[in-house]
DNA sequence: TGTGCCGAGTGATAGCCGTCACAGAAACCG
DNA sequence: CGGTTTCTGTGACGGCTATCACTCGGCACA
């Protein structure tokens, strides 16, 4: 197969050849499903590129409660923040299906940023979003309570793939453990507001698809914060 | 006055020529204290410099609820993430008291960036920065208590004045409110809880101090979390 | 020396939701 | 296919903590 970053978002800007040599720098490996490829207690400090594959990065609480930060597509990359920085890693990283994995040096890395301004730029804007991710979620812990934020994490999803803007047809159908793990609650609260939402017939279990019938109430339940 | 840039650590790489050619593009302005100088709904880009006084970036629920994200020193910036990605303010900043400060516009910002990759390296640590707190903070929020919470933030504000690691004197006495804006719970809530720790003896309300009397002991109550 | 105002202290109450404990359904797999 | 594992559904229970409603002390300012 052919070991490319071709498609890595981060670094569509450099031409070929320079990817090339990025590409021939880095050590590649392939990952089975559920392995770790970030240890958060490890210290290593190498960016990574994701070429196969999906992974998520997540962290564990002492009581080893799992929160999940963010799940990643194919082109993208993950361990910035160690390698810009040089501190230890703030969250593991596993993969979650077959993966192909590129790791880069920090130092290495840290000369692609000083040798090419718009990469830097390129990673500062992702770095904000990151930031403006996070402040978000920490609203919604702070303000919502949580069967309202299994609603906003139910709509987040929705407007990924809807089209008409009044249903949308998630596939395949989210576990409920993955829910409670992405907005910080349990399992079983997921599945009764997920029952919750079927009675009122806001969603539908269908047999390989989560069907959201009135994307519209699912907004207005979301507003009904503790009530203005 | 001198109306300088030269204390701002995000530009103490630049050399006093190209510090003072950003001071002059920048817009001057004093703020009393209590006054809004970004707002979250605004549409402004700008990047803020902190001369002299003392801001709070905060955010408010739809319920009315304010959280706080930091309180900025002198010498700090705000407001860059518009400047780099050209979206929407993701907060709002209030001054705490007088301030003097310096705003310049998002494309003569990303200039300074693109002519100074020292100063965009710095500013990436910055975002890193800001990301490893907000995830931290995530954490707390999903796997803490309320009160654990008051107790991990009493224990970071010790930490930043302690020498002896035992005992810390935290002065002014922070104001019940402000702590509960920081750690998402509500100011009765924190009375009650410093209050126990008083009982305990762990903690004393002096005249114009906090004399934290027993860090390790609250380095232990934060530990305690749903025990293993 | 009043008069406010802001911050702090505290009890009562109620609702949310995490935890435990099963049971049933589905999917996966040799 | 049988058997095992992973996911889901649901009831009971209890603890945490937000909310409400006051009281009180201190500080500032007129």
């Amino acid at each position: 197969m052919t070991d490319t970053l071709a498609d890595i978002r981060l670094l569509t800007e450099l031409s070929a050849d320079e990817v090339e040599i990025i590409e021939k720098n880095c050590r590649w490996k392939t990952y089975g499903a559920s392995e770790q490829i970030i240890d958060q207690h490890s210290d290593s400090r190498d960016i990574f590129f994701v070429a196969e594959g999906r992974v998520r990065v997540v962290n564990y609480s002492l009581s080893g409660r799992e929160i999940t930060f963010d799940d990643l597509e194919p082109g993208s990359h993950f361990g910035e923040l160690a390698a810009i920085d040089g501190l230890p890693r703030s969250a593991s990283v596993m993969s979650l299906s077959e993966t192909r994995i590129a790791s880069l040096p920090a130092e290495q890395f840290q000369n692609v940023i000083l040798e090419h301004p718009n990469i830097a730029l390129k990673l500062m804007k992702h770095l904000a979003h990151l930031v403006r991710t996070s402040t978000s979620r920490i609203m919604e812990l702070s303000t919502l309570g949580a069967n309202n934020r299994i609603h906003a994490d139910l709509l987040r999803m929705a407007r990924k793939v809807t089209t008409d803007d009044l249903t949308a047809s998630i596939s395949p159908i989210p576990v409920h453990s993955d829910v409670a793990s992405r907005v910080s609650t349990t399992r079983e609260t997921v599945a009764r507001v997920m029952n919750d939402l079927a009675r009122k017939n806001i969603v539908e279990r269908q047999k390989d698809a989560l069907l959201i019938k009135d994307l519209e109430r699912l907004e207005d339940m979301v507003e009904e914060v503790r009530g203005e």
